[in-house]
DNA sequence: AAAAGTGGTTGACATCGTCAACCAATAGAG
DNA sequence: CTCTATTGGTTGACGATGTCAACCACTTTT
């Protein structure tokens, strides 16, 4: 038992989130991007009226990690900060068009790559494949 | 196009490699481990004579990043430097019963992971997602 | 109007990996 | 056999990133 302790879906887990992950890619997404940066930029882009609160939950940030990384983003151009009219102790963050630019980009290399490992699996279609990477992600969610 | 700028696919890769990876399972694999340091772990387990950067290697760290991960597992009493008798240079990494038996914890935490997500998968059978992330692991190394 | 709650920011801090310089030991060339 | 180049490993300084706790500002409750 002294080798081998750990089975072989744990290490094809362990694999995928490590190249998938922040560090995998070179760790980073795309340009100037870092995987917890594409997620909030994903998670900006796709909620309006995006409060700073509501990043850092899609991350499991505290609120001050999600000011921290829209800082960060605001800093590179990729997002504005506008207080609401409606409760002037909420900033809406929004993407602006660079962020849309490089979210986009960060989504391309993102595909790139699963066409590469799934142009790699002979047993298995890319449909089928997709489907399934949707149904575990959306299991991830329930 | 201001909406939805990243497609599901890359949705789904990041949702899988954000709660597999190092941020996931509330930041720690098992007890005091981090996902780096169980690869790290794991490749010591099942590496005879593994050398210190041999660890580096397999985390995509610079050989300073692997002295301290294996430093860290070191303090924390899961492996154990041996000088090398055939060549004094190298550090033998080996695990000890402790790191062993964190180890397998760890592998139960993610195996358990596993099937709950599992499970939420009606249209897939636990067989099929397994052999798909193997393929893909597979995929990934080659 | 006072008290409690909520959104956001900031300073101090811990963690973690890199870079570059370094030491020790080995291997190769003459 | 010695001198040099190479290789394995370590360490100090550093940058990046997230947390905690205290804080301010604005809202909501009472």
């Amino acid at each position: 038992m002294t080798q081998s302790t750990i089975s072989d879906i744990s290490r094809a887990l362990i694999e995928i989130a490590w190249h998938f992950g922040p560090k995998g890619l070179n760790g980073e997404c795309c340009e100037n991007l870092t995987m917890p940066e594409f997620i909030a930029l994903d998670k900006i882009s796709t909620t309006s009226q995006c409060a700073v609160q509501d990043v850092g939950y899609s991350l499991g940030f505290t609120k001050s990690g999600a000011t921290r990384i829209v800082n960060r983003l605001e800093k590179k151009g990729y997002v504005q900060k506008i207080k609401s009219h409606e409760d002037a102790r909420i900033c809406c963050v929004e993407i602006t068009k660079s962020g849309e630019r490089v979210l986009s980009s960060a989504n391309t290399r993102y595909m790139e790559q699963f066409h590469t490992i799934a142009a790699k699996m002979p047993e298995h279609s890319v449909a089928d494949t997709v489907n399934m990477l949707k149904a575990m992600a959306t299991a991830l969610k329930g």
